[in-house]
DNA sequence: TTAAGATAGTCTCATTTGCAACCATCTAAA
DNA sequence: TTTAGATGGTTGCAAATGAGACTATCTTAA
């Protein structure tokens, strides 16, 4: 008679563990800056990268909805926190990029989330740290989340 | 210059993780059976345990709200999946239990759900496969996610 | 016995989000 | 060219879900 624990189940594991640790993180993005998590994404996204990007670009890599990130593009225009400019060569699209208030809120969260995550794993040392970040990242690359050298040079084209 | 990589910031990754496992599994237990995740976890619960026991134990031991948890029970109870009696020692609760048929689904659906979380951790050996649910029980222990002896004890009040 | 507070479960409401239709624009092939 | 199909982005709609009010019941202490 087959049984499931479902205490042991990796699949349920992963969503309560990222459920907790989302919930952890809120409390810094959500309650004190008013970002949501998709807003929190495309600042995250612009905020990395120096060039300006598109919000399929941004839809792409966090592996959100492009609907979801068309809605937080919207929210954080109208609170100016980032913009968007044509682009001449592609009237489709548009290239988004942080205002200097979306840089100063990137500046002064990005600390407090590192910090919150370095919490989170304070309960692992070094080398444990190390060795759950390859085994993720192992997962990862053989479902496909992560770009290999040939499916990054396709990102590029976003 | 403060910067962060979203691809390697650990609770970004730990949801797109487990956002894909959970879409993997969903082919299994939606498409195939129509259930969404609240009941399956309903199912899953009350399949694992041997006696019967109220929505309140199941909203608390999934971490599921307990809104959620009265909907999908009121979904399995119309597809004759489950089945719930008067506690008379406490007329407020009820206590539930799979049916039959629901114990047929159960049967029939565990193993399935076992090889997609084998197939999805074929990517590791097994000495890493251990690893990596030692280290997932490291973090779940610091965020109190699972039962300490303590904790386990006041579960069983539910 | 009574009253205050806790708890189980349901229900309504508001929010979030995915889906899919839609428009504008681009690309490629006839 | 012209046309068919692909792509970027927006929006309306429906489904899912959490918050919290609510009822019924239980518990505890005055």
């Amino acid at each position: 008679m087959a049984k499931l624990d479902l205490f042991k189940f990796v699949p349920f594991r992963l969503n309560r563990l990222a459920a907790e640790v989302s919930a952890a993180l809120s409390s810094e993005y959500q309650a004190r800056y008013g970002l949501d998590i998709p807003e929190w994404r495309v600042i995250a996204t612009l905020g990395f990268r120096n060039d300006a990007c598109s919000a399929q670009y941004i839809a792409h890599c966090t592996r959100t909805h492009k609907s979801t990130i068309s809605r937080a593009v919207t929210a954080l225009m109208t609170r100016d926190l980032i913009e968007r400019v044509e682009n001449a060569s592609d009237r489709r699209e548009f290239r988004l990029r942080l205002t200097q208030r979306g840089h100063a809120l990137y500046e002064e969260l990005i600390p407090r989330l590192l910090r919150k995550e370095r919490e989170i794993l304070s309960c692992l040392s070094a080398q444990e740290r190390k060795d759950f970040a390859g085994l993720l990242g192992k997962i990862e690359a053989s479902l496909e989340l992560v770009q290999t050298s040939k499916a990054a040079s396709e990102t590029e084209a976003y």
